[in-house]
DNA sequence: GTCTATAAGAGGATAGAC
DNA sequence: GTCTATCCTCTTATAGAC
């Protein structure tokens, strides 16, 4: 028997989440009400408030989990120090990540905009300290004399740009396989800085 | 002596085209408010509606608009048929073009979502139309040998996206010049895509 | 914890005066 | 072509009942 009301703390607060996520991925944040949001968990607007203090700190705690769970993720990937080896395991974790979470990905990228100024700092730190991560094995590599970089900087950015425009158009229903595209682009990544034994 | 009443229509209609381009740049489409607009521009909000039928049609005219200019500038390079060259002078324009544009780019790449479904339809088929010049290039140069390519479509959004990412780093008024960021993303394409000679 | 009701305002768009 | 005034809807957020 469906009741119309009744106390579901426990299901309701990660549904409200969800909700907002689907919903701010799909039409994005403004355009997105609280009622909506509302409609999608299946509770009035008003209750919403019990789960957060307003509809700003919704996306802020989106994606300040998304990126929490991304640099976690990293550091729970194991690196041995061979700048070929461990620019391959970026590579390989950025794209799954990145395929295993659409919607996250792409709120934490375009409502870069609409989160409150202390918010968005709080957020691109976050942001930076992933770039820091490539940039370091860039460097080592270059120490190496295994890769040929001309900017540490720009390169890692557009790598960055790259790897994470696949969530763009990769569907798991087209012709190809997760680990095809991770294949394709990993040849892209290899080449791209100057890897020994990629040239066509 | 200031009017606050009078025509002006040569000059208020691309302002109202200006004043949105930079607000939906900077806010978003669906946090810009036609008041917001119209107080930019230096008029009441009823005023817009003689320049456009409604919000849609303006950022609809605004996208189309980008697209057109994106196309027909291409049309306009200079193309040789060596696949180098060409891969070459599309890298080039495509940096300058977004680089001269940052806000009809951003909006072009942000509020596809907000276009209605009609309009969508009519912005995609230009983008692939525009992506669909690269792959042009890319086959070319694979055919002839002087590319190694894995797959020509994955390859093509790689790269656009690689390219097009620069404009959300790049600052007039930073340390490299546009063009020395050019040759940068040239050296990152020229061997991703596997060219002789651009190994490390 | 969720409901209903409501406050207080902003939203897109239109009408008619000038 | 632009203004003022307005319609009507939707917005975020809160208050108090259950």
């Amino acid at each position: 028997m469906a009741r119309k009301q009744g106390s579901h703390s426990e299901i309701t607060g990660p549904k409200v989440k969800q909700a907002a996520l689907r919903l701010f991925a799909s039409s994005g944040f403004a355009a997105v009400s609280m009622r909506q949001i509302a409609a999608e968990v299946g509770v009035q607007a008003g209750a919403l408030y019990s789960y957060t203090p307003d509809k700003q700190s919704l996306l802020f705690d989106l994606m300040k989990g998304h990126m929490d769970a991304l640099l976690n993720a990293w550091a729970e990937i194991e690196k041995i120090g061979n700048p070929e080896h461990d620019l391959k395991a970026f590579v390989t974790f950025h794209m799954h990540f990145h395929f295993d979470r659409p919607d996250e990905v792409f709120v934490a990228y375009m409502e870069l905009r609409n989160l409150s100024p202390e918010n968005f700092v709080a957020i691109e730190r976050l942001r930076k300290a992933y770039e820091g991560h490539l940039v370091e094995i860039l460097h080592a590599g270059q120490n190496a004399g295994m890769f040929g970089i001309e900017d540490m900087a720009v390169t890692t950015r557009a790598l960055i740009a790259m790897l994470t425009g696949v969530t763009t158009w990769y569907r798991d229903d087209g012709q190809l396989s997760r680990d095809q595209v991770v294949g394709i682009y990993w040849q892209l990544v290899a080449r791209s800085v100057g890897m020994k034994g990629q040239n066509a």
